[in-house]
DNA sequence: ATGTCC
């Protein structure tokens, strides 16, 4: 049905008109190939989240939205608590602040090719990937609290990075308002092992390298150059964040229709912001954002304990680290009014323009990176935030190739030790302990990432800056 | 995404 609503509005814009319980419309941004593509199963998702409660301006979906839990993910939708505005824990998603960091090395990806075998094999005896992972941190209770309350602040106060490596995390590395006391026991006690570990499915750590640069502005701004090796972390909140969203779904499902709201996917659960239900969402999870932007920081230091003992010549410098499953609160102008609204990001990058108070600023005039993590066999992209975006999409892009096939699909396609085999042949290393993940993960189960990248492009939502080619790729 | 179903 959505097929036939779909009316193109831009050459990489389409809108599903408000009607019926809608209470905005829907907007999608693609390019025709894509939106040819695009599961409907995405388009009735995003005109649902169009009827909840106190939704502002429209429901938007990025170029590499699919289907997910309730919300698309690729979804970004902002609520407006004065207006009975919702908190959605299937809006964040289940890996609150699952996000990308990229670091600079200094060095040439010539440099590392003596090494690559050396390296790839170190980094993936000393990163604890898959399902289940633990690390060799154990955290006391009152160390959980002071980690939940302080994120990558907390680590790198415990040594595990360097003052700066917070001027290049989104929000200085620690979010306010966080509620460690509104996490169960059950959450933490998933969470004490599994600090500094990478997780499975989608989330790796890979070394990669520049193989091209689109703005060289922007790009000397960020460190970025031809031919340089560069380290690239994709992981969340591990077991803490999927438990508090288990655990929130549950509760906001059996409470919404006291509140008065009706659902028209019961995956759409949520809470007025307002609510006591909403308040202690939001107090876990940015607890839990604090816990991702931790767990990418210990990450960060294991990653250059390994470089320093086999390239001592590299210097590992965070260029940025942003994530892409959260809902925060931002001052957004509609229609001329500035509003204080609750904006979700469910596999959707903050893309802040030219000039924003909250970037460091020694980056304040470019805008902020962008982080979009493609396939182990494509490559990923570094975009800058355009003054554009500010009025599109409250200031989101895209975050990666997005999934093209189901995991399902996809391990029926391939075979894990195969994919390996004829990445291997590309020069690109996989280390997995996981061949069935490997198989999930095969570069064919996504779109096409640089036509994801392009549509974002020219809808002014990020620009290009630099395309990366994956070297090594440590995988869950 | 996830101790891939308490």
């Amino acid at each position: 049905m959505p097929e036939r609503r779909l009316n193109r509005i831009g050459e990489d814009e389409w809108e599903i008109a408000q009607e019926g319980a809608m209470r905005v419309p829907a907007r999608i941004f693609a390019s025709a190939d894509l939106i040819a593509g695009l599961d409907d199963k995405v388009l009735e998702q995003a005109a649902n989240v169009a009827m909840l409660p106190g939704i502002v301006e429209a429901s938007y979906a990025m170029p590499d939205a699919h289907w997910g839990y309730g919300f698309p993910i690729g979804g970004v939708a902002a609520f407006d608590p004065d207006e009975g505005g919702v908190i959605s824990a299937g809006g964040v998603g289940f890996d609150i602040s699952c996000g990308v960091r990229t670091l600079l090395t200094g060095i040439g990806a010539g440099a590392i090719a003596a090494q690559r075998e050396r390296l790839a094999d170190a980094l993936f005896q000393r990163i604890p990937a898959g399902v289940g992972s633990h690390g060799e941190i154990s955290l006391t209770p009152k160390d959980m609290d002071a980690m939940l309350r302080g994120g990558a602040a907390w680590a790198v106060g415990r040594g595990w990075g360097e003052a700066d490596d917070l001027t290049r995390t989104e929000d200085y590395g620690c979010v306010a308002g966080a509620c460690p006391e509104f996490i169960s026991a059950k959450a933490k006690e998933r969470q004490k092992g599994e600090m500094g570990t990478l997780g499975s499915g989608n989330h790796y750590l890979e070394v990669q390298r520049v193989a091209a640069v689109f703005d060289e502005d922007a790009a000397r701004v960020y460190g970025l150059k031809t031919g340089d090796a560069v380290v690239s972390i994709h992981c969340g909140s591990r077991g803490l964040g999927h438990q508090i969203g288990t655990e929130a779904l549950r509760e906001m499902a059996l409470t919404a229709a006291s509140h008065g709201i009706a659902l028209p996917d019961r995956e759409l659960a949520c809470a007025p912001i307002a609510s006591e239900t909403g308040q202690r969402y939001l107090g876990a999870m940015r607890a839990a954002i604090n816990c991702a932007l931790a767990n990418r920081q210990i990450l960060t230091h294991l990653a250059r304990s390994v470089f320093a003992a086999i390239l001592p010549r590299a210097q590992l410098r965070l260029l940025y680290d942003v994530s892409h499953n959260t809902c925060k609160e931002e001052t957004h102008t509609v229609e001329g009014r500035a509003r204080a609204l609750y904006v979700h990001r469910k596999g959707a990058t903050r893309a802040l323009g030219p000039g924003h108070p909250a970037l460091p600023p020694d980056l304040r005039a470019v805008g902020q990176p962008v982080l979009i993590g493609g396939t182990m066999g494509t490559g990923s992209w570094i975009l800058r935030g355009t003054a554009e975006g500010t009025t599109r999409a409250f200031a989101s892009a895209c975050h990666g190739a997005g999934r093209s096939l189901s995991r399902h699909a996809a391990r029926q396609r391939w075979q894990g030790r195969a994919v390996i085999d004829s990445l291997a042949e590309r020069g690109i290393i996989v280390r997995s302990r996981s061949a069935k993940g490997v198989a999930e993960e095969a570069p064919g189960a996504y779109k096409d990432v640089d036509a994801v990248v392009a549509a974002a492009h020219r809808a002014r939502l990020a620009t290009k800056v630099a395309r990366l080619e994956p070297l090594i790729c440590i995988k869950g």
